[in-house]
DNA sequence: TGACGAACTGACGGGTCAGTCAGTCAGTCG
DNA sequence: CGACTGACTGACTGACCCGTCAGTTCGTCA
């Protein structure tokens, strides 16, 4: 249980040392694998302790998965807001996100959706999130129509559909290594948003 | 453990009812949760029965899985292998795979993605059938190029894009029911469609 | 100084579940 | 008929792991 007169800053402290090394846990073993004996392990700590700031299991799992999406938008609207042409940031988006085969976030994400299925807190941080990364790149694309850069015929549903190119060939490469290459899947890209902005 | 002298017919029906309630299983209650048990009270058998015909649970899963996902694929290729319009007969293969928020083998693959990292039998099964699938695609493509009804320049890129962004849109749709509802998602690959083929 | 409570430990209870194994039963073959 | 075998049962074991709890440590405040 937490403070009753709100959470000192060193529990605080705590609670987010525990969500980093669930994630790390959770990116090494998987979602479904993470015991709350091996988080306890990484940071040396008792797993009472664990469950001194997490009732259970799946609130530190949902947590964690949340705490670590959240950085990584918060990461993302950061590089977005420079300066730069509209094409520059629409770049710089989607390369943060490219489904590189080492992308360590996207195995995080893909176990995500699973839980999510069966999760109603993993189902909500999953689509609040997801929706938010859309919704950044369809800022994005919507500032370059506004400028004369972009000529989509509709934003929203080209950064949509951006977005699930992207998430699918993420599965291609992550999930299973398919008959698709790096080389390959940056020119399925490249061309989809030449279509897309054309 | 099975006959030396090759599986008599009775067996082999055994092996392919428990497939089959297992995948019953694994659609209900997800890969991760569906227990040896559960299939052998699906069936009225006993769990020792189960491990007769099946080493280990792992076993069981990737099998149950792999025949799931061969039978989709033999379903879809009688389907296309009827007379039929370049057109038609794309419009079938991706009917066949819509995304609707109602389609229950999308769950399964989902979970099947998220498996794949982890388990090297799952990963081989979910890619054979996934590049399985794309060269369906691919190949109506092909033949509606051939054939002047279709102008992509490049079938092979075209039936990837389309591939990926119907598994995108999947998961906005069935994971988490998000931002996209089942008439815009039809217009995102409607639109994206024409593009490839216009 | 002594009381108090927050942070923390580590052992343990209790439940779950995969895989095993001794034994049953029915059919078949010699 | 009797030996044999393949299919099957169900109780059991051993491992795993979550969550609890009694007790310890330590800083703080009266």
């Amino acid at each position: 249980m937490e403070k009753s007169q709100g959470p000192g800053p060193a529990v605080e402290k705590r609670r987010i040392q525990i969500l980093e090394a669930t994630c790390t846990v959770m990116s090494k073993q998987g979602i479904a694998s993470t015991r709350v004996g091996d988080v306890a392990k990484y940071l040396g700590i008792s797993t009472g302790l664990v469950h001194y700031h997490f009732d259970t299991k799946d609130e530190l799992l949902a947590a964690a998965f949340r705490h670590a999406a959240e950085k990584e938008l918060e990461a993302l609207r950061l590089l977005v807001n420079t300066d730069g042409t509209p094409r520059e940031l629409l770049d710089i988006v989607v390369d943060n996100f490219f489904p590189a085969s080492d992308f360590p976030s996207w195995r995080l994400w893909i176990e995500g959706w699973a839980v999510a299925l069966r999760s109603e807190s993993f189902r909500r941080t999953v689509m609040e999130l997801d929706e938010a990364w859309v919704e950044v790149l369809a800022d994005t694309l919507t500032n370059g129509v506004a400028s004369g850069d972009f000529a989509c015929v509709n934003p929203r549903d080209s950064a949509w559909r951006l977005a699930c190119l992207i998430e699918g060939l993420a599965i291609q490469q992550v999930a299973h290594g398919g008959a698709i290459n790096d080389v390959e899947t940056r020119r399925l890209v490249a061309d989809a948003i030449e279509a897309e902005i054309g």
